[in-house]
DNA sequence: ACCTCATCTGGACATTGACAAGATCAAGAT
DNA sequence: ATCTTGATCTTGTCAATGTCCAGATGAGGT
């Protein structure tokens, strides 16, 4: 975190402006997301970006790559802390952990599922969403003793699971889940464990 | 839908303009819609938008206010072809109107549930989302004999039931379901019944 | 010492949302 | 018949933005 703008070159300009961005997503939200603001953020021209990620959709490609890496790590953070190895549970633990990326990130969650602005032929960027959505299927696969890609019946387990935990998430994010969110935190959580346990009986 | 462009006074421009509106929003998408685009599509002043709709929050909630108008039509339409009356048909009809209004117009499906755009604390927007809510809720309150605002097990089915196929729904849409697009449209609509038979056995 | 090339800057252009002042016109008041 | 009022629409303007382009800078290899 050392203070160093006195060379011509950044150093490591890609990072900072990633760094950036996210703040600046988080502030001001995807419709108000710009470029030139994201370069002032870092202390640079207002055209730097362009080289690193060429235009803006490369630059929220990137941004939601991360995002789609950050969203697999808040799933596996609550499968941690389980203290059983019990397939049902570490399946709940990861759609809370979705939920707590939502809820800790909303304008990224939107980046990463509701927005056209990002350019999924990115093939980083559509590695890392896969890469996340296989991470529920291997939790499916846990609890059927097969996997979904071998058996259209625990497929089935896996839509229907992450049908139920994007559509609580997106819903909660939109403030379109008014009961809902008049809980505190704890009781959110009961809930929606109640809730997904309708999809896997 | 005769053509007077003779008159300085367009005679009903709000309307006008709210048909240019989704047209524009379906072809642009929510991050290219741009309020002059809306006005050369009417073959109006750049500014003419801005004196019956305020501001581009304003003719947006205005577009998502109608969005949710035409939502409630696509789940109530469905309903009106199911030959029952049984109330689980019915409301799996609901799901599948839901489904029709995300494919059918998925700009502004998105601008409804997913766009920081719109504002909200519109009156006539908020009623609007809330009718189409409310029938939802009348679904289980029929399946379940008792209303979803009396009774927190039917409210819990009518989120779970909300989760599910705004999920599905999202997901479909954002390309993330890719088992499921690679379905023609009858596969897809008997896989969804399977899966939102789930949140109300 | 020189070269090469990735990195970063600064200027330019078209487009946009918002604002302000004025033009146009319909309808009621006198 | 003329005036007034207010809603409707236009024109001009401003700052901000995304993208392109030519050029400045300097690190690392030759």
């Amino acid at each position: 975190m050392t203070e160093e703008k006195s060379s011509y070159h950044h150093g490591d300009l890609r990072a900072a402006l990633l760094g950036a961005a996210e703040k600046v997503l988080a502030e001001t939200g995807i419709e108000g997301f710009s470029l030139r603001r994201v370069a002032r953020e870092v202390g640079v021209s207002h055209s730097a970006p362009a080289h690193h990620f060429g235009d803006t959709q490369g630059l929220l490609a990137a941004l939601a790559t991360e995002g789609f890496s950050r969203f697999l790590n808040a799933m596996q953070a609550r499968q941690r802390v389980v203290e059983t190895r019990d397939a049902r549970a570490l399946l709940t633990a990861s759609g809370l952990g979705y939920l707590d990326f939502a809820q800790g990130s909303p304008a990224l969650f939107q980046l990463m599922f509701g927005s056209e602005r990002v350019d999924f032929c990115d093939q980083a960027l559509d590695r890392a969403a896969n890469a996340a959505f296989d991470h529920l299927a291997q939790d499916i696969a846990r609890l059927r003793g097969v996997s979904p890609y071998q058996d259209d019946a625990a497929m089935a387990d896996v839509m229907a699971a992450w049908s139920m935990v994007h559509g609580f998430a997106a819903l909660l994010m939109a403030g379109r889940l008014k009961p809902v969110q008049a809980m505190d935190a704890p009781a959110r959580e009961a809930y929606f464990t109640a809730l997904f346990a309708r999809v896997a009986p």
